[in-house]
RNA sequence: GCCCCCAUCGUCUAGUGGCCUAGGAUACUGGGUUUUCAUCCCAGCGACAGGGGUUCGAAUCCCCUUGGGGGUACCA
């Protein structure tokens, strides 16, 4: 192990942001390819939202990808614990310190008197900050207020004099912000909890967290944090924050912003395979140096570098993701795959108590080629179960119709039932053989047997449907298509 | 409003001053394979946001404009 440490941070409010797990993904892919330790740490310290089923879906979420964490939550380890509203005490020694050292003050203005405060400014053409007002209370007026049954927040006191602050930041270069536009912010809340900014910083330093990579959405609140290490007189980690997933409108990626999902849930249920998903996340905003663009786990690893991460935002490109999925579909094993497809069959009700192995596993295999995702498997099965439906009846009767078919249904008939095995290849051979004993071209010959034996003028390979629908089931079919003559 | 970030085909991206008449992937279109569809193979379409500089030479460096995104909480 070197000493690279980083960590994954979510907070367990909802379901886990697809955006959030590439940060995830970004975190354990830097972590592995040096060697380093992949922190999870839960941040509940919002008493409103977090809940444990949350917690729940984050460690779901995560070991269906794969990302396994070294230490943190669940499997532990020497930094602990990894759950803040476990580390309240560990804060207050903090607070305590800044308070004493008079880097931070008890501010006793209501949520009320700070949005007037805040429209005041607004108005004046002001940029809404905190005033300083409660910085030089004295401790009569603390008193005072206290007896008014105020709960005090905590503020950090953010040095007066003007001065420039720099994020030196591994994908972005020096980033700089004046100090002038960050107020006295809380850092803690007046129910004793810490502030995100706060406990951020506490932790990230007292877990040894060398690398903060996370979104480019905390871009703007690492000069607050920094300020924060250095009234501490700690120092820093080095910062990366990885650009925006956007939707296909272009707006962060949102339940609203186009047709991708944004929950990994939706993917996971939709049956997108998580190698997929995985390879997918990883080409947002990284690229490996070759052209090569489906890669394993083990392939990123090897090749991934902080340095060729991307600073522009990204548009999760769904048709994208449906293409590199359905590579994947089809290149897994077929028994990973009939493993996977079996819940979303059974769920369309179709029974396959009856069905041997082998047989599912050919009708998986059959129809697995025209797959974007797993749950799509359902539109393909209805040839294969219950009574022969035809989309067109007219049309197909029609084609049923046409001079010299029930010659063609008659001879297959025969063949199929004198068949001496369901092997498809074998199958395969019959139907040559077929046509070339038959008065026909291959149009009289392989599109009315199509519709026969499925209802349907496209689908799967003949001999493979042949294969799956047994002899008799066949032979049933075409001589209820030559009744229909 | 203020602060910060970003800007190459529709989309994901390569590109770090000459290898660029800008490469790959996806999507789309056409052709081939499969006498269906899908898969697969081949081909085509398609971009340096605009304007100024710097330079012998700019997709690459600088500035402005425009556009997009993020932040501006007792959320994280």
């Amino acid at each position: 192990m070197s000493d690279i440490r980083v960590r994954f941070a979510p907070s367990p409010t909802g379901q886990i942001h697809i955006g959030n797990i590439r940060t995830a993904l970004f975190n354990y892919l830097f972590a592995k390819k040096n060697n380093g330790t992949f922190i999870l740490r839960i941040e509940d310290t919002d008493r409103e939202r977090s809940t444990n089923e949350f917690e729940e879906v984050i460690h779901r979420e995560m070991d269906w990808l794969g990302l396994e964490w070294d230490e943190g939550v669940k499997v532990g380890g020497d930094h602990g614990p990894y759950r803040q509203m476990e580390r309240l005490d560990i804060y207050q020694e903090y607070v305590d310190e800044l308070l004493d050292k008079d880097l931070a003050y008890y501010c006793y203005c209501t949520p009320e008197e700070l949005d007037e405060m805040r429209e005041e400014q607004r108005q004046q053409g002001q940029p809404p900050r905190y005033t300083g007002k409660c910085r030089c209370l004295g401790q009569d007026e603390k008193d005072k207020l206290e007896a008014e049954g105020r709960k005090p927040v905590v503020r950090f006191k953010v040095p007066k004099e003007e001065k420039e602050l720099i994020v030196d930041d591994l994908i972005r270069g020096r980033v700089s912000f004046s100090s002038e536009v960050i107020d006295d912010f809380v850092i803690v809340k007046s129910d004793g909890i810490p502030t995100y900014n706060f406990a951020v910083v506490v932790d990230d330093y007292l877990m040894k967290i060398s690398h903060v990579i996370r979104g480019e959405d905390h871009l703007s609140n690492t000069p607050k944090q920094q300020l924060l290490y250095e009234a501490l007189g700690w120092k820093s980690p080095r910062f990366a924050h990885l650009s925006m997933i956007l939707g296909t409108d272009k707006s962060k990626l949102s339940k609203r912003s186009g047709e991708a999902y944004v929950y990994v849930s939706e993917y996971r249920k939709k049956g997108y395979l998580p190698e997929a998903l995985i390879n997918f996340l990883s080409l947002l905003g990284w690229s490996p140096e070759d052209e090569e663009e489906i890669l394993n786990k083990e392939d990123i690893i090897k090749q991934f570098s902080i340095e060729r991460v991307n600073k522009s935002a990204a548009v999760f490109d769904v048709e994208k993701l449906n293409w590199m999925n359905g590579m994947y579909i089809r290149a897994a094993e077929l028994d990973q795959i009939v493993e996977l497809a079996k819940p979303y069959i059974l769920e369309a009700g179709y029974d396959l108590s009856d069905k041997s192995e082998e047989w599912i596993g050919l009708l998986v295999d059959t129809v697995r080629g025209s797959l974007d995702y797993l749950a799509e498997i359902t539109d393909h099965l209805d040839i294969f179960f219950g009574e022969l439906e035809y989309t067109d009846k007219e049309k197909v009767v029609e084609d049923f119709k046409q001079d010299k078919v029930d010659i063609v249904f008659e001879t297959l008939k025969d063949n199929i039932l004198a068949l001496e095995t369901l092997d498809p290849q074998e199958i395969k051979k019959m139907l040559k053989k077929t046509l070339k004993e038959l008065p026909v071209g291959g149009r009289l010959f392989y599109h009315p047997t199509r519709f026969a034996l499925t209802g349907k003028g496209s689908g799967p390979e003949l001999y493979n449907v042949i294969a799956l629908l047994g002899k008799e089931e066949c032979a049933n079919r075409l001589d209820k298509a030559l009744s229909l003559r």
